[in-house]
DNA sequence: CGAGAGGTTGACTTGCGTCAATGAACGTGG
DNA sequence: CCACGTTCATTGACGCAAGTCAACCTCTCG
């Protein structure tokens, strides 16, 4: 429970790192996840009373939170990074699905049927809590009102989905380069605006179901544009006014 | 409530038509929607306490059932038919977002949001029953058990559209098409296997995000390949082997 | 009969995928 | 510390799939 000091953390890469028991009472982000609806007497009640505990991890970039397929018994929420539902073509290509921020759920769809429908894997740093789904199902048993916020959950998801095929599926290679950041320049809450993250070439290839070589270069044009500063590590300065305006314009002459 | 001559039909071609009193412990595809998971006794005690009435209607291709943004107070559940939910681009242009058949339902946003998130129109002739969101909220109270179906209706939701970036957004327009004359051919309870009922070519382009004449291309490049045999009104023969051997086969002489 | 909508086909253009070479960043082992 | 391999990003040359534009056809409906 101690924190690792930096050499053991290399060691535990690729493997879970456990952090800590959840204390949902203390839970920073409480409003956005999957129990907001309880009050709190409720949730100590019922916290109180449930065998299988609700533990939060930290895995680094790359780790698989679990298989498509697979059968783990436990949902999560995404407490902290960004994390990537894949599936894979028939010639193994991933492709990915959908992405999941700070707030979202995953793995829900273990209360229905008995594997999961993706691949999930950390993009970045990722803290989340693992919620066991025998937790999830007494829950829903004692507190029908809990379903309500599943509802919301789902229906969040199906919303992404179909952002998803209009704004990142649909026109030219541009278009979509330039969606994927302002989603993600909107999703990240850094700590100054202005900055986005962006995935590897690969990542955003297969968001957007173009080649690694079209995103590159979308990528060089901008910056030579200025609409894009490269600060190291991923890191871009972008210039909001220019993104949007080249998001509509849909020609633009060199 | 007798049923309309010819010439009465057409002059309701795009109103709706009502086709009577829904007699939900009669329902033929009660298996399949909303209610399953709810005894006959609960279905009947529910019933006969509400004052709003799940009626049936009936509508031709082209009728818009509801609009985006639209703040009727209902869900619907498909009978028959097919409708597509759209979602217009920033020229007006409509996108299909998904395509739903028999025992789909429709516009459960409401139960979360203040309006409709798609504009759903019919695609073929549509029969479905319009259930008041009074009845669902005063289910769901009630029953709460109801909900583990509604998450089985998002849920699948959620899964057509990831097959949908999957199978039709991904690969050649070829491909695309063809996977599309696929799912319409499982979606489909013709009464002969062989046979399926194409969209128009705009409906087809606007679901795969292709230019409707490369879809007209690909369809008369199967016709005179013998894997589609038109034989009017829209509705082919199809010779199924074939199609799965295009499918895989990415490449293919001519 | 004419108008309009939707489908088909051809010629042309182009965006983007493919292939390949090069360079930058990083980790590993000598 | 440097040499090396690996992975990922960048850039150019080339070719093709698919978009664009336009003509023409069929079918329906008024």
């Amino acid at each position: 429970m101690s924190p690792p000091n930096k050499a053991t953390a290399k060691a535990l890469c690729n493997h879970p790192e456990w952090i800590g028991r959840a204390d949902c009472r203390q839970c920073g982000i409480l409003q956005q996840v999957l129990f907001s609806d309880l009050s709190e007497d409720d949730l100590e009640s019922i916290l109180d009373g449930i065998f299988e505990p609700i533990d939060q991890y930290g895995y680094p970039p790359g780790t698989v939170l679990y298989h498509q397929g697979g059968q783990d018994n436990a949902a999560f929420t995404i407490r902290d990074g960004l994390v990537k539902l894949v599936r894979y073509g028939p010639d193994g290509d991933e492709r990915i699905i959908r992405l999941l921020k700070r707030g979202d759920s995953m793995g829900l769809e273990r209360l229905l049927g008995d594997s999961y429908e993706h691949t999930a894997i950390a993009v970045r740093n990722v803290k989340v809590c693992r919620i066991p789904l025998t937790v999830m199902q007494r829950l829903n048993a004692d507190k029908p009102r809990l379903y309500r916020t599943l509802m919301e959950h789902w229906s969040a998801c199906l919303f992404q989905a179909d952002d998803h095929i209009m704004l990142l599926l649909s026109g030219t290679v541009r278009n979509r380069v330039i969606n994927l950041i302002r989603w993600l320049a909107k999703v990240e809450a850094t700590e100054e605006k202005g900055k986005v993250e962006l995935l590897s070439g690969k990542e955003m290839a297969s968001m957007l179901g173009v080649t690694i070589e079209s995103v590159s270069r979308v990528i060089a044009d901008l910056k030579r544009k200025k609409v894009l500063r490269y600060l190291g590590s991923s890191l871009y300065e972008y210039d909001a006014n220019a993104l949007n305006a080249y998001a509509t314009a849909e020609r633009k002459a060199s």
